[in-house]
DNA sequence: AATGAATGAGCATTCATTCAT
DNA sequence: TATGAATGAATGCTCATTCAT
């Protein structure tokens, strides 16, 4: 690299639009590096100067995009559950039936954390290492993704699909609990295998119960 | 050992017995005290002084009854799992009725858990904070408890029970996230209320599924 | 054992001469136990329970005999030192020629360090872990020792035998260095060889010189 | 290198030189008062941060430098006996006759630790605490010493100015020895004396032995 | 005298966070 | 913005010593 290529570049970093890039994309580069480490070794195993290695930075560079350590996981989850739920009422506004609804919202839910294990592993395993993290995370995303089930559920019975002898926020649980048992046992697996199809298994009881008729 | 037996013991000065005792109680204290201290602050932002100092004793002590904190976690669920895989063959072995059975055990589950609120953090939050904690776990009694309710499945599927187009595995996790979720959510709800009902409302669901027929 | 034979023992712990002789022979247990496990693993890392356990006794036992571990390496050397210097004494009592004096002094030391091995190491070793021990050390027993070999040589310079263009003290601590050296050397090394031999070694050069006459 | 560049240097934010000569200079404070820290109360008396206190830095700085407490005392032999080797080798290259060797190299010993008091403490006292590091320091630096007296005795009876009915090995440990010693009782002696004059009257004893001729 | 369970002071090391450059 | 050297609080575990039995 030359002097010259390097006055481009700070001329670059002082421009108004690459100044915005530089900060998301480093913000973003440490948060995947964040998700990675923990994964791997835990939170409380997990050194900032992993992270900041991993992202091929200083250590101090970190509290430049972050306030903490703690913060780093906090945005890890915020960040992957706003895209969640955007994502789940933007592709449910299309359908109509609600059966079909919880179908694709079943469906979404593995297919994300299937797609990323370290973002998987995270938030089965080191989300909830802390019963204060887990009572904030409950109040904020998780509460909002749970609702949605549950109206979805509500409306179904509003319209004659499901039965109405039950209880909407049971059968939301229920639903989330199956799935959420399908991804930690996906995680902690040794063999390797697909874990999207799961969603189908799981509503084939969901919906029809396993009871012979 | 007969009544005389016992008093000759009692004039000793270390009789097997009341040694044995005295240990067990200690131990058994200082998990008491670890489950409670777990429960509060975290795995990790739990001292080794303060499961000492909530079992009032020194906290070299505790390392005379345990050889590190981890082994405290480790110990806190081997009992409280070898305990409830014990209590849960016992009573399915009395009932034919594989529906029946699957039933005592959800019961079972949570009321074990609904009645002991510390145990129930522990096991819920703590007891997930590290993937490695979770191998070893899974690898375990929490398989062989998975198994069981497996097995219970296939039974009923033999017996013609239960639909057989659903594979055991599946629903066995199926039913144990769902009785899962009901204990988080209970343990993270501001509200009080008994965890043992909500067994029969999850069942309720999974035996019927949620569509209308 | 029967109820008889205990109260046999017992009776014999009571009567005046052998309550004696149990008590040397413990002290001395420990004693022979402290100098195998120090020579093992070094002053800082042996434990008195190690002690004790090779003793054959429990923990607390060592400080009925001792005050404090570091009055155990205190009498190892005190008892080592007195026995040595005594024997040292006898021995020379009995010898007219200075120098024979010497040699028998030379060969007594390493004879002697050179049967034990372990008290040799810890002599060499251990008993200089700290600047504090050392200076006791010296203040002690060590001074002593030192003090028969300068006295030897004045007798020796007086009587004609030895130079007198030499200053005692130095002699003294020439000729002990060098043995002091051997066993250094002795203990360290990968081979074994016999110590004791070394001694003459020794006063061929101190009696006669490295230079050509 | 001039005064310019010095200039120069100063005006950068971080060049090599100056980086290196900070840390350099960090490492040898660490060095220096682990010296003092260590001679003053023994090696398993000082607390890490005794040593850090006495150097002016935080604790967790020294391990910026250094991977542990034994590090640093392996750090203080290592550096002393290579400058002690290469000052010794220095020196007798210059010299033709081997006896004066010798005596460059008695100085040169007794110089080097007379005037640095503390360091002569580490080296005779700490350095032998435990047998572990005797035998690792024996193995290196401290066996080279001895076989630089060991060659230059041997060079000196090819020579025909030493007997030959000396084993070199024997007649480098006794020369080693009595200087050690002398340094010994230097370090333990209430009186303050200069250490270096002594290196004469070992070697009259040495050359000449204590007979009368 | 003997025991060994209990004590609790003591300490090397780690690592999140800061800040001068 | 970025760096990374420096900080210093925090803690699991050890072990010499005590003491009730």
């Amino acid at each position: 690299m030359t002097i010259h290529s390097v006055e481009r570049m700070s001329k670059n970093k002082s421009s108004g639009q690459s100044v915005r890039a530089v900060v998301v994309d480093k913000r973003e580069a440490i948060l995947r590096s964040a998700i990675k480490v923990f994964a791997e070794k835990g939170y409380f195993n997990s050194k900032v100067a992993d992270i900041a290695g991993e992202a091929g930075i200083a250590d101090g560079t970190v509290y430049l995009y972050f306030k903490s350590k703690d913060e780093i996981l906090h945005s890890i989850f915020d960040r992957a559950m706003a895209e969640f739920i955007a994502e789940g009422r933007r592709e449910i506004a299309e359908i109509q039936n609600p059966a079909d609804k919880l179908r694709r919202i079943a469906r979404l839910h593995l297919e994300k954390l299937g797609t990323d294990r370290d973002l998987a592993i995270v938030f089965q395993i080191e989300l909830r290492g802390s019963t204060k993290f887990m009572q904030e995370f409950s109040a904020a995303g998780f509460a909002e993704y749970l609702d949605i089930i549950r109206q979805t559920f509500a409306e179904g019975q509003a319209s004659g699909v499901f039965r109405t002898d039950i209880k909407p926020v049971v059968c939301a649980k229920v639903l989330y609990g199956s799935l959420d048992e399908m991804v930690t046992n996906w995680i902690l697996s040794k063999k390797s295998y697909p874990l999207a199809p799961m969603a189908d298994e799981v509503l084939k009881i969901f919906f029809g119960g396993v009871m012979v008729k």
